[in-house]
DNA sequence: CGGGAATTTGACAGTGGTCAAGTGCCGTGG
DNA sequence: CCACGGCACTTGACCACTGTCAAATTCCCG
């Protein structure tokens, strides 16, 4: 994406960048930084759809109003194309398609995740999710006698990997000490995590 | 989807169309019928991620393996297309990017339902669903003094409504015999339901 | 009408939510 | 440099909702 009109904007932490129901007149991408797409039912409670970073595409609607808000979770640099633009871009659909299929598979992972995971399983999948080279195909463990460790920064605070989990402050923070009393992790700081068994963590996911 | 070397096949009720998995090298199209998605965890626990109807495209991957299984809810006409013939088709990128955004925002109610509501909520949500014309936006109400009712059909066993919302099947069934003893809706037969009053349980669903 | 599967119902248990109190972290200001 | 205040997080006690397991019932189809 970048070809006439793009605009580039700079984001702080915890930004808005839009609300749900906005008329949907320009679509972003993520140059750098970390978005999250939620939505709010009326009494408040809070699900977050979707965690982007960089290279992601949001807030192109189906229906001319973004379907969801979104928000920054670290200082974001974004990308900005008006709609129109977009769809006349025929060069870029094929883009666009790509980014959609994987953003789709990790909606459909996210719902196994709500509608059949345990409060742990959620939290070690969460946890999992930020050990990059891991992702992939096979997790086949360390190579032997190596150590399985790595620290991540989570960047998000109890409330937001609730409201992303599907559970409630104290939930999250209930497993994360678990977690910790088990030796599978160790609470650096609230925010940055050291798994000291990737591999064990891994079995905590329920995907394996 | 109507161009070179598309294939039409038909399928019964609950055939496989294809496992997650597989190797994706077809792309298809509902006709007409209905199909669902789902994951399984490996020790069977299962969530259906999707459901579709007419005009709905399903198996295109982000990586060329189907992330989810595929199975027909009732007896459907598929039009499918090799995956490499749908890439060449450039005047088909726009129509599949439209198709992906509408699944993705119901992707993203799904999420909310499975991550925030209740077991009444959910089983309303889904009920709800199959009200067309109350789909969009504003459940303005009937007319007044109109009768509030509606029959629909739902073509998905208990299991797989459980499946779908992330409950069990005896939370289902015990969902709907509460409804029907609260006087929302009637059972007419296990698989065919009289709402008799949409407005009422729209108010079940949390989204009002 | 009969048989088997799907659904419903019941009793009970467990996970996660709620509400309230306690602790710790961090920035501000003296 | 340290004391203070506020906010985020943690912990505890209790409860409710949903899951589990088992039994009864109904539905569907031959």
């Amino acid at each position: 994406m970048n070809s006439v009109n793009t605009k580039i904007c700079r984001f702080a932490q915890h930004d808005v960048i839009f609300y749900e129901g906005d008329m949907a007149d320009r679509v972003f991408e993520i140059v750098e930084g970390a978005v999250m797409l939620y939505k709010l039912l009326p009494d408040g409670r809070r699900q977050v759809v979707e965690m982007l970073g960089p290279q992601a595409l949001f807030g192109i609607p189906a229906h001319g109003i973004y379907d969801c808000a979104a928000e920054t979770l670290v200082p974001t640099v974004l990308r900005s194309l008006r709609r129109r633009d977009l769809e006349e871009q025929m060069d870029l659909q094929q883009h666009i398609t790509r980014c959609l299929l994987s953003q789709m598979e990790r909606l459909h992972d996210h719902a196994v995740l709500l509608g059949r995971k345990s409060a742990t399983e959620r939290v070690a999948s969460f946890l999992f999710r930020f050990v990059a080279n891991r992702g992939g195909v096979g997790c086949t463990g360390p190579g032997k006698g190596e150590v399985d460790e790595e620290t991540v920064r989570l960047n998000m605070t109890r409330q937001e990997i609730a409201d992303f989990l599907g559970l409630t402050i104290e939930t999250v923070s209930r497993v994360f000490s678990d977690m910790k009393r088990r030796g599978v992790i160790c609470i650096e700081k609230t925010d940055q995590i050291r798994i000291n068994n990737v591999c064990g963590l891994c079995h905590l996911t329920g995907a394996h």
